[in-house]
RNA sequence: GCCCCUUUAGCCCAAUGGCAGAGGCAGACGACUUAAAAUCGUCACAGUGUGGGUUCGAGUCCCACAAGGGGCACCA
């Protein structure tokens, strides 16, 4: 009695993380290519954090899922690399750094120091050799080195235009950074700026990035794909050169829908672009003063109140005319910013009678609609409701008659023969603005010299590393603090040995997250990038895990970088990440915690109340991964009340270590192979949920044998209580690894292999046959497993309730699913 | 406006087109206890958002609608 109550035979979560963390530090389980390994490889990737402090409810969520993948397939016999890594470059780290007056360095790497520790005590499987840190000379120096290497394709380039620019940050965004015209970190209004920057051409590959993620399908959520391709936004259509009055040359505009050539009634130029200004310049000077007013105007305004899609049309005529080349009609061109300037050739055919957007402005400044389709709904000159779908040409001369389709073909078809139209196709996708006005970043390797323009830096001189933040002021003012950092920005061009200057940017960080996963594979090498046969071994990345939210930059960005470095010829595979999960966020009383909302949850309090095993039980048993937890639906008590009754279960078994189990209670031995069965697939089809719930039912199957018939000594129970400690060691390390020592065994739970099922032990001789009348259950009984057709439906016939519930109806067709099921249909 | 996802018991969630319930939370009851906690055990609770359709049979497939969530959105 007294005995059962010693600490000894207690479940003490505490004091196990104790005892095994220092075990595991020496026993490395998860170290990954050690030289002769003849394991197969597995790579499983977790998105590597931000330090910007501790981690949190959702690193906390990630991990524990990551790791469940991770030490499933260590367990399935993998050689499995898990590594992990910080992305410690940017702007969060940065402006803390700022508000706290300290150096981004100093705090990041106090942060990196925390996380890891936290990680450690995660029980996280990570392989601690491989770590990489992108803010290291060491990894950054690649950074740069595969500037130059775009660089030299002309994949890496500098252009002026207007570029999205917040005025609070004081810095350039890329567009994807703008979201609803807000910049996405401090949410204050985005404006446009005409800077000269660097860009990575993106655009190139736009065809490949939307067309290959075909080959995700299915092993991607279907949410990123589309994301994805709705963010490459790939149109087709024409390119129609537009002769214009008093010019020599023509205008080309793309348009999707050239059937409606014949219905354009003027004809639409982006206002901020340079063919405005052109064609303008040709006009009278009330004209050109009205335009200058309203480009003003244009410029002054925010993306928030330009995406506003129930604002009134703006616009100004140039006092100038285009030729529609299919019937020599003389077009007014107008300048409105509904027209982008850097989507198509920032000019457009408008076809009131066929585009919403034309019809509007058309309707504002009075402009003629002519309805070149007839599509069966209103006619837009009357109803000026503008019609977008099929129908039969009309008002389109000798075109007259044909359908959409055909008359896109067509029309084009007849325009090409004159070299006046081509065939052509658009994206949404712009190309990627990797230029930042910050410190805290990998500085861009280009030397800018008088005499001889932009001169990269020498491989020799690689990396070009940060000065100090001694002395810089690093707060926002418009322009690189490293401008200001005179030692360091002034050097001799490595051309011609004059004065010359490094340029002070630095790279969004989403250049370091765009290729870390082949610097895991090498993180200490000054020699290269990566290892190429080593990139053959491990790469792709089996296995990606982490959250929707950068679903559509981070991903985008690594897909390219994997596109470019195949077509380099240094991987040979295009896709960076076969596989991907995309795991919820944490909530608390269904919104994302937050301190200022009240509802902040602190993960280092959920793990001082119920443990590490039980909040990381609880992640993965919350629902499906993908979906949101909120965490005051979900019972971190509870999960640790199940681990205890796990613990205790496992204490009770009084056999000996390595007994055979054959022989055993079948009743447990039938539930533990049934298990064996089941957990596999769970965990490959990423329904932890349900695997734990399978755990747990075994769980209570050998907590019934230990009490009753079978007895703590059965052998039986031995197997079920082994079987539960390798499966629970997925989600909870440490009760898993307890278990196992006192089931008798060394240290290393995690590295035991879970069994196949014996499905011999699973062949049942009876199974119970259910007998439906019209789909409704009447009766069932027990069959063996192998009655015949005939005899189950004679069974079923021959059964009083069921011949009750036919009463005196006719019988229209027998179903017979021998030996589970018979229906009978009645008229 | 276009596209996608979700909707099963008080709650979180399971269910190869074949008996709606695996697991858990909260709850009720019982055993153990002087008592309580802990532990062990037993139990109740929905006919699957709404309306149609396909099928011998639908939570599951199809169509429409509703609610909630997400993505894109003046991209020609």
């Amino acid at each position: 009695m007294t005995e059962q109550n010693t600490p000894e035979n207690e479940y003490d979560v505490f004091a196990i993380q104790e005892k095994w963390l220092p075990v595991w530090d020496e026993l490395k389980p998860f170290n990954s290519g050690k030289d002769g390994d003849t394991r197969p490889t597995k790579y499983v990737l977790d998105m590597f954090p931000y330090p910007s402090g501790d981690l949190h409810m959702g690193h906390a969520e990630a991990y524990a899922l990551g790791d469940v993948i991770a030490r499933y397939w260590v367990q399935k016999g993998y050689n499995v690399m898990h590594p992990i890594g910080w992305d410690s470059f940017g702007l969060p780290a940065e402006n803390a750094a700022i508000k706290r007056g300290l150096d981004p360095k100093g705090w990041t790497y106090d942060n990196i120091a925390q996380q890891r520790a936290s990680m450690r005590r995660y029980a996280c499987s990570f392989d601690w050799d491989r770590v990489l840190v992108t803010s290291d000379p060491i990894y950054y120096r690649w950074n740069q080195w595969l500037f130059l290497e775009f660089y030299k394709r002309g994949l890496a380039y500098r252009k002026n235009s207007n570029v999205n620019w917040c005025p609070s940050c004081q810095t350039v965004l890329a567009n994807e950074q703008v979201v609803q015209g807000l910049c996405e970190r401090c949410d204050n209004a985005v404006t446009k700026k005409a800077l000269t920057q660097w860009y990575f051409k993106v655009t190139e590959y736009a065809d490949r990035l939307l067309d290959d993620l075909d080959t995700l399908e299915g092993n991607w959520p279907s949410k990123v794909l589309s994301m994805q391709r709705n963010w490459i936004g790939r149109s087709y259509g024409a390119e129609v050169d537009f002769a214009i009055e008093n010019r020599d040359a023509p205008v080309t505009v793309f348009t999707t829908r050239p059937d409606t050539l014949f219905g354009a009634t003027f004809m639409v130029v982006a206002p901020d672009s340079d063919l405005a200004a052109e064609l303008v310049s040709g006009a009278d000077s009330e004209i050109r003063m009205k335009f200058q007013d309203y480009l003003d105007q244009v410029k002054q305004s925010n993306d928030i109140e330009r995406l506003a899609t129930d604002r009134e049309k703006t616009g100004v005529f140039l006092g100038r005319y285009a030729i529609n080349p299919v019937n020599g009609q003389q077009l007014p061109i107008w300048a409105a910013d509904y027209v982008l300037a850097d989507y198509g050739t920032g000019a457009i055919m408008a076809v009131p009678a066929h585009d919403e957007r034309d019809m509007s402005f058309a309707k504002k400044f009075d402009l003629p609609v002519l309805t070149v389709v007839d599509t069966g709904d209103d006619d837009p000159q009357v109803s000026g409701v503008a019609t977008t779908g099929d129908g039969k040409l009309v008002n389109s001369g000798k075109f007259d008659g044909l359908s959409k389709a055909e008359g896109i073909r067509e029309v084009t078809a007849f325009l090409e023969e004159s070299g006046k139209a081509k065939l052509a196709k658009n994206f949404r996708l712009r190309d990627w603005l990797i230029s930042r006005q910050r410190y805290w970043g990998t500085p861009i390797p280009i030397i800018h010299c008088d005499s001889c323009g932009e001169v990269p830096v020498p491989q020799d001189q690689l990396p070009v590393e940060l000065p100090s933040a001694d002395g810089l002021d690093l707060k926002p003012k418009g322009s690189s603090p490293l401008g200001a950092a005179e030692d360091w920005v002034n050097v001799a061009c490595p051309n011609c040995g004059k004065p010359a200057k490094r340029d002070s940017d630095t790279m969004d960080t989403f250049v370091d997250s765009s290729w870390y996963f082949l610097r895991y594979l090498s993180p200490q090498s000054t020699e290269v990038a990566f290892p190429q046969e080593e990139a053959k071994r491990w790469a792709p990345v089996d296995q990606y895990v982490g959250g929707v939210t950068h679903a559509i930059l981070h991903l985008l960005y690594a897909r390219f970088f994997t596109k470019v470095l195949h077509d380099i010829g240094f991987i040979d595979f295009e896709e960076p990440f076969t596989r991907l999960l995309n795991q919820g966020m944490v909530l608390m009383g269904g919104s994302a915690m937050s301190k200022s909302r009240g509802n902040l949850v602190r993960l280092s309090d959920q793990l001082d109340d119920h443990g590490v095993d039980a909040i990381r039980l609880t992640m993965a048993f919350a629902g499906p991964p993908e979906e949101d937890i909120d965490w005051a639906d979900v019972s971190p008590s509870g999960s640790a009340k199940f681990l205890a009754r796990a613990w205790r279960a496992a204490n009770d078994v009084t056999s000996p270590a390595g007994i055979d189990f054959a022989g055993g209670n079948t009743e447990l031995r039938k539930a533990t192979h049934s298990f064996l069965r089941d957990f596999g697939p769970l965990i490959e089809g990423f329904k932890f949920n349900v695997g734990v719930a399978k755990i747990m039912e075994l769980v209570n199957a050998l907590r019934k044998a230990i009490d009753g018939a079978a007895g703590p000594s059965d052998s039986s129970v031995r197997e079920a209580a082994e079987t539960v400690a390798k499966a629970l060691s997925l989600f909870a390390p440490y009760t898993a690894e307890d278990m196992w020592q006192r089931l008798g065994h060394q240290p290393g739970v995690a590295l035991a292999t879970l069994p196949e099922a014996d499905l011999s032990l699973l062949v049942e001789d009876s199974t119970i046959a259910v007998v439906q009348v019209d789909g409704k259950l009447r009766d069932k009984f027990e069959v063996p497993m192998d009655i015949t057709k005939d005899a189950l439906q004679a069974l079923a016939m021959a059964s009083e309730t069921v011949q009750r519930a036919i009463a005196d109806r006719e019988i229209a067709a027998v179903i017979v699913r021998e030996p589970k099921l018979v229906n009978i249909a009645t008229k």
